[in-house]
Parts: structure tokens; C-alpha cells; sequence
DNA sequence: CTTCGTTCCGAAACCGATTTTGTTGACTTC
DNA sequence: GAAGTCAACAAAATCGGTTTCGGAACGAAG
């Protein structure tokens, strides 16, 4: 009961003016017919007052909320995104100008977090969603499409149309990279990848095919492997690759976690990355550059991604078509130390792998598979 | 105008039955002054009708939001915190039990974060605040204790009472650091620290001297360096102490991030860290793990950090009182491989230094003091 | 002096819920 | 059989804004 935190309304000052409330709104929304005088009363009072208007109360008649919504992924404990984190922080530093704001909710599954789309939907909590890390088929999507819900997505999916999106040109990336550790003088060059139900995933190995074929490179199947989205499937990913009776003289890593756990693997076989061994990540998370080896690696700003995807939205929301606001970025190679021209053949490297392997017990239980 | 995305609302569901809404309402919210038959018919034609409460027009009536925020401090383009990307998830599944949601702003400046608390209560959009890192002198403490609006604080300051906080045992964890050191037979240890503002910072250096004094250990100030919070800190932290007449043997380092630069530091002079230097963290960061020298640190869950501090905010709008809710947790050491018995006094190390430093010109501008 | 048009603002409806108050009919009770 | 009780719900008030509608006051035009 009673003015909770005696927060100054509507009413309070209007009758301080001696006004209708009516004409204190229409000041604040800055309606044209008010005359000068009454305008001045009134902004005084909203000043001497500290009135600021319930954003319930007006989203309730207004049918917006000045919120918008992500529900961020997280997988079994495995940890916090690093990349989303930044994300977030473009988010809201873009919101933050327009007086908006971000609701953040997480999701443990796919059933999980479409039900809380429809949950914040229903309730009407958001006016629209930031959809991030999008699968090759995502549930989301079809959802938001089909009621018609506003929403960018951040990626893509395996039908592009139809909605409002921003995304990294991961297939020429990855082509690029090809290109590049090519001209360095590899001709084996190995895929570590992951989970192919995540859209960036495939693109990657798409313009990692690509890029060999564009090449003349064969394409051997032997040199692309799936691991989990970990240091620890880097670390396996490698090991695999590596062991190959012809292995790859250079890796190119879906993401830095996965590239990480590659460099580890050769630091603990005794191969040096960067000469040995050639490693390629992707995300330019900053510890890369403190590795014993610096990470050579894919650059793209999460923060400044995110802030383009909430004024994306924010368009959306204004009417805008969503066909319309479709948009292509290039990520850019961040040389650091980790890459280079390869020191042996892949032959060689085979025979100090083997070497190595038979006589160097590995770290813990790093290179178990999940 | 018209029915927004064709949402359906309580007079749909009570027209449908053919009851009043209030009727409904009451169903809803669990009256027991409904039949039994009247109570099936309207339960039954919600679920028909897939209505979901309108959570604006909810709160207005209520007062509250089912909200609840959180301000993060963003530097200038520093990039987020790791932790707080963590932090933030442990909050978010918490309140997803309780059908609860998070809205999550940035501030880059002490003035705007006190504005956006401003905001965010003026206009209603929260509930409660979560506060994390707090200062030493913390103004946003300060303006909602005045106010008496709810909120948690993760993190104290230096007058921890009237509030409710939760908050890791950081001058423990660091006397406890500073006597493992020394039964490593590490007997000088050097302190790379940063900003005092921060609470946490300055209980770990409290911590630190109050180690040194319970071992009998002279305190030496030059053995103590503040940093600007990041791996360049670390590495320049580190070559300062590193450098003096009699260097520390060991280094305690307020976070990861500074303790990844130190052991970055000992590597390009040559140094091997867990036995020539030995470098402890704090946080328990993953990356950690795959630094050439997996590196030792003090691990706190920020997700149940997050997890607790949401429950205790909870327990708070509930009515109950703050003071009561204050929580101290402590740290655990997680031995890895950068800590170690040292491998020569600190006139060898200086010795080596001198060499070192003279010949072998350091890499880039990491060094460099902000 | 009427009529018309503006300008400016009060009154009331409305957004979609919750909650209070009031009403109805059935059932007791004496 | 009149009065009182109770269950079960309808009706209306309310939350704090925005927006529509309409009316008063005034000057200009005819």
C-alpha cells in the first residue's frame, strides 16, 4: 500500500501545478498545443518533483516495453561464452543511448529456451530478440518467424530469408585462411572443428573445403575432425590429426578454445607452433595473445557486433523491413606467432610424433575424448 | 492499435466463459471463493486459449516487476570481465526457477551508474539491484541504502554493515597464499596489485601483509606494485619487482589477468615460472589451464557467486532483513604448476635479471605502464 | 453582433491486470 | 416465515500513464 519508495506520479504533479494530468503528459510527449507559460509550470514541477514517469504504467498503454530480450545458451556447466560476454556489453552500451533495455535470460536447452521466448512473449516482457549463436536449423527462428515476432539474429541459418540479420563471412574466413597458411608452403592443412548444428560451424568447414578446392588441393577426409567446443577437443582434435601417418603440417581451429587445446597438445609433444607446427584459431580472444605461443587468429569485434545487431532491432521495431536488414561482415586475420612456414614435411613430422608419443607419457586426462 | 500480435488478455478468457475478469483473476491467483465447476471452466479455456498474464499491466496493479537488475561497470573499451560473463549466468539460472528476469545495463563512468540506478528505480523497471565489485567507497551502496531501495552486494566495502552482501574471504585467501609461499621456501613475495579503489583489491593486499606479519616475514614496500588491471599490468608489475636489487623469489598477483602477464613477463626473460619464479592468481580463470605453465590460482564459483547473491536479493523484496543476509565464503587454492620451491636465492635472480635484460630486448609495447 | 477558427486545456476513456465492494440465491436458524 | 449466514461471483475501483474528445475563451472575419 501507500506510495511505495514515495515515488512521485503523474497526479502529484498535476495537482502541484494545478492541471489535469492529461496536460502534464502531453508536455513530457511534447504535443505542440500548450502554451508556453503552462509548459514552463510544469517541466518546473517535474523538476522541483524528480517525477519520471512509470515505465509500466506507460508500456501498458503504449503496448511497448523499451526492453529487449536474449536468452543466451549455456551449456552444462561448460562455462560462459567469453565471445557473448563482450556481445552483451555492445548490446547494452547501444541501448543505453536510446533509453532501452536488455533483459538476459538463460536456456540449458532447446526445448528450455524456446519455451522462455514464449514465456517473455507472452507476458510481454520484450518488444523483440537478439538471437545469438545460430544453428544450421534453428527453433528459434521458425518460432519468431511464424508469430511474426521481431527479432535479428546474430548468424545465420540454412535459410537466410526472411528475417533481419548480421553475420560474419565465416565461409570466406576460413577460405582465406586456407589461402594463407598455402602460401606460407603448407599443403596438408587440418580442420578442427566441432558440432555441425551451429550455422558459424559449418560455414567454417564449407569455406575450409573451399578454400582447398579453389587451391587445387585434394580434399582428404582424414584431415577434418569434430570435437567438442573445448580446449580439451582441441587438444584431442590434434592429437588425432596429428597422429595420422601423413599429417597435417598446419591446423586451422574453429574457435581459439579448440586452438588453444591444439597448441597445448603440440607445447606437450615438444612441437613448437608457429614453425613445427602451424595453429589457426578464431574469435581473437585477448588471452591468445598470452599464450607461450601467440595465437594467430580470426578477429571480429563481439562488442561492436552486438551493438549493430541491437540497432538492427531497433529498426525492425520501427518498421522497417527485416528482408532489408541483412548484413555481410569480413573477420580479419590477426597474425600473431602461432602460424608460420612449416620446418618438416609431413613425413617428417610423422616420425617425431611417433617418437614422442611411445616415449612421452601425455598431461592428465586432457586429451580424453567427451 | 488493435490487438497487438493478437495476444489474448483476461476479458478474452472471461468472455469466452462467460464470467467477470475479476473471476478469472481470482482463479488464477488462487482464491479458494470459487466453485469447483467454474474454477475447471476457466482453467480449461486459459489453456485453450493459451492465456498468459500480461506482465506490465501485472505489475502496474502490483507494484513490483518480477525484475531484477544488475549495472556492470564497463571500462573504456578494456573488454568484459570473464567473471562477470559467469556471474551473470549463475544469475540468470537462479531466477529462472522463480519466473523471475534479469536486465542487464553497462555504465562506463561512476556518475552514469549512478544515473542508470536513478533511472531504472525513478521509472520503475526493477525491483532490486545486484551490486558487484565493489568500491572501497562505494557511491551506488551509498545512494540505495539512502534510498532504501533492495539490492545485494557482491563484494563489501569498508563499511560492510546495514546491508546485505555476500563476499569471498579475500584477505584470508591471500594470507593463505603468502604462507604457502613461504612453506615452499619462498621467503621474499612480491604483491602485484592494482586499483585500491576496488574492495577486493585492497583486502588481498591487507591479506598479503597480514601473511607476511603472521610469519614474522618483513613487510618490504618496494615488494608491492600496483597495476592497471590486465595482462599488461602483470607483465609490467612483474618486471618491476623482478628487476630490484634483491627481486622476490614469488609473486602473488591480485587476479589472473595480472598473474597471465607476469608469467608472460618470465617466459620472454627467459624465466621458468613454478621454478625459477613462482606466480599465484586469483580467480580460477579455464585459460589458466592451457598457459605454457598451467597457472595456480585461488578459484571461486562465480556462477554460484551468482546463483547465492540472486537468492539473497530475493530473500530481501521478500521482506526479510538485510543485515541478516551477509555471507562470507572462502577461497581455495587450485595448485597447478606455477608455484614451486624456488630455484635460487633472490641475489641469483638478480643476477640473471641483469643478463637477461641487457641482452634480449623485450617484446613489443606489453611492458608498457598505463 | 453572430459565426467561425484557433489555441489551450479539462474530462474521461483506455491499456490489462488485481483487488475491493456489493449482490444474489440458497441454506440455516429460531 | 423473517432474519441471518455463507458461497460464489459480478461490478467497479484502482494502478499510472497516454490519447481522444470536446468545450471555453478569444480574436478575426463577415
Amino acid at each position: 500500500m501507500s506510495r511505495l519508495r514515495g515515488s512521485v506520479t503523474i497526479d502529484d504533479v498535476a495537482r502541484h501545478v494545478g492541471v489535469a494530468k492529461g496536460t502534464v503528459s502531453r508536455v513530457l510527449n511534447n504535443y505542440t498545443d500548450i502554451s508556453d507559460d503552462t509548459r514552463k509550470r510544469i517541466l518546473k514541477a517535474v523538476n522541483d518533483l524528480g517525477y519520471q514517469p512509470s515505465a509500466t504504467a506507460r508500456n501498458l498503454k503504449r503496448g511497448r516495453q523499451d526492453t529487449l530480450g536474449i536468452v543466451i545458451p549455456v551449456g552444462h556447466g561448460s562455462g560462459a561464452d567469453p565471445f557473448l560476454a563482450e556481445f552483451i556489453d555492445g548490446i547494452a552500451r547501444a541501448l543505453d543511448e536510446l533509453g532501452l533495455d536488455l533483459l538476459v535470460t538463460t536456456a540449458h536447452s532447446r526445448d528450455h529456451m524456446i519455451e522462455t521466448h514464449k514465456r517473455l512473449i507472452a507476458r510481454r516482457k520484450v518488444d523483440g530478440f537478439i538471437v545469438t549463436r545460430t544453428e544450421v536449423d534453428d527453433p528459434r527462428i521458425a518460432y519468431l518467424k511464424e508469430h511474426n515476432f521481431p527479432f535479428v539474429a546474430h548468424g545465420r541459418t540454412s535459410d537466410p530469408t526472411g528475417y533481419a540479420w548480421f553475420d560474419i563471412d565465416n565461409a570466406a574466413a576460413f577460405a582465406d585462411g586456407v589461402r594463407h597458411l598455402y602460401s606460407l608452403g603448407h599443403e596438408r592443412i587440418g580442420f578442427v572443428g566441432s558440432s555441425l548444428d551451429l550455422n558459424f560451424a559449418l560455414q567454417r568447414r564449407q569455406g575450409y573445403r573451399k578454400g582447398l578446392e579453389t587451391l587445387g588441393l585434394a580434399h582428404d577426409p582424414d584431415l577434418e575432425t569434430l570435437q567438442v567446443f573445448s580446449e580439451k577437443g582441441g587438444f584431442a582434435g590434434a592429437r588425432e590429426l596429428l597422429s595420422l601417418d601423413r599429417p597435417p603440417t598446419a591446423l586451422i581451429c574453429v574457435t581459439d578454445a579448440l586452438a588453444i587445446g591444439a597448441v597445448q597438445f603440440c607445447r606437450e609433444i615438444g612441437l613448437k607452433a608457429g614453425s613445427d607446427v602451424t595453429v589457426i584459431g578464431y574469435d581473437g580472444l585477448p588471452v591468445g595473445e598470452y599464450l607461450d605461443t601467440p595465437l594467430t587468429t580470426f578477429s571480429q569485434s563481439a562488442q561492436e557486433a552486438g551493438a549493430r545487431v541491437a540497432r538492427m532491432l531497433i529498426q525492425v521495431l520501427d518498421g522497417k523491413d527485416p528482408t532489408s536488414l541483412q548484413a555481410l561482415a569480413q573477420a580479419n586475420l590477426i597474425r600473431r606467432a602461432s602460424d608460420g612456414a612449416p620446418s618438416m614435411t609431413p613425413e617428417a613430422l610423422a616420425g617425431v610424433l611417433r617418437d614422442r608419443l611411445n616415449s612421452q607419457p601425455l598431461s592428465g586426462n586432457k586429451g580424453e575424448i567427451a
